[in-house]
DNA sequence: TAGATTGTTAATCGATTAACAATC
DNA sequence: TAGATTGTTAATCGATTAACAATC
């Protein structure tokens, strides 16, 4: 029941059954077993019962899961039921593509502002999110007035280092690093850094390519 | 040394390594233990010596390991010492960007071409990297025509699964996935398919968040 | 009721950590 | 040589799988 015990592996499953149980939901089922799902997503069903069972039983014996129960219930674990305010540090390629990317606010994730240091992109549209580039300076002020969870990083590393201080002293809650840095290492924990390094996962699927 | 039998983890591991050694390298350093390094990335040094030893030993008792070697070596592990070309498929934001993306090319991850099905895209120049968007249909020739070992695959869910056929045809070697699909369960095992599932990222983040 | 399927405990498997002889 | 540090084997820890009594 206490999110801090929960093994690493099962909170990365957990969007990936949230992903399944919708569309199960959107295929118009009522209730799935252990036994389905293990079969649909290739995990063994002890797994998911042992995974689900961390969060107490959202199941119910000799009859399955309910899908719109156990879907509602996963997106409260992933706190989906709440929205998020998210600002996007870095107003480059990537930093405007996910300013755009509709999918996030679906879940809850708004985008309310995105920044740059560069003088050029001040005031530059996004797309078609009705947000503009703001400079770095306005930052501070614009984190003292809204109610921000999660910093986007989406600058070079030397620039995503200099940025921390700001992130902790305001308060925030989480950052999704794209930078080529481990933030982990230089953040208090009461930070959670989520990292995707895009060219860490290149490596890996150029290691298992097949000669 | 086959690297059929490598855990997972320490696959994922490697590029971190790689990371972590060009910045030693580059700070001028000539050789590190097993100790520096796992101070510097907090592992313990046993897992840091256990994982080399998948490949064989690259140190040496009583020195360390050299770093310009032991980078090389990772290096050459994770294929980085050959040229990969890529191919996007999809020229949405995401598409462009990555195709934009120079940090690959420096790691050898050639983007020779990008494709997408909407004729409004056709033609379209992509950043200043020279290329220009071509329609899906031309794929096929292009795949026969190029040596491409990897798809890049940025386009929307059921589009992904309409291309996986040409992408086996065509033995693609491996698919970097971004859209929201388990490729993996639907493509033959010879293909290599690393997933890149943002919208999951940003899911176990909020899992994290304190309240 | 009988059959199905859960939650949960016990067994197995794999990955991480500790220890140390070998060696530079 | 003495000190440092590796490669590698053994011990520990954690995660996955198997089993089954409880129950709907």
């Amino acid at each position: 029941m206490n999110n801090n015990n929960i093994p690493k592996g099962v909170i990365s499953r957990l969007p990936r059954y949230y992903r399944y149980l919708g569309e199960l939901l959107s295929s118009g089922l009522e209730r799935v077993s252990s036994n389905d799902l293990s079969q649909l997503m290739k995990l063994s069903m002890s797994q998911i019962r042992q995974d689900l069972h961390h969060f107490g039983g959202f199941g119910q014996a000799g009859y399955g899961y309910n899908i719109i129960y156990l879907y509602s219930e996963i997106g409260k674990i992933l706190k989906l039921d709440k929205t998020h305010n998210l600002v996007v540090i870095g107003a480059g390629n990537l930093g405007q593509t996910l300013t755009n990317y509709a999918t996030f606010e679906q879940y809850g994730f708004k985008i309310i502002g995105i920044f740059d240091n560069n003088p050029a992109l001040d005031g530059q549209d996004i797309g078609n999110t009705g947000l503009k580039v703001q400079l770095l300076d306005e930052l501070p002020d614009f984190l003292n007035q809204n109610d921000i969870d999660i910093a986007v990083l989406t600058i070079p590393k030397q620039g995503a280092l200099a940025i921390i201080d700001i992130l902790v002293t305001h308060e925030i809650k989480g950052i999704w690093n794209f930078a080529h840095v481990d933030l982990n290492l230089r953040v208090p924990d009461t930070i959670a850094v989520e990292n995707v390094h895009l060219s860490e996962s290149l490596m890996r699927l150029s290691f298992r390519l097949d000669d």
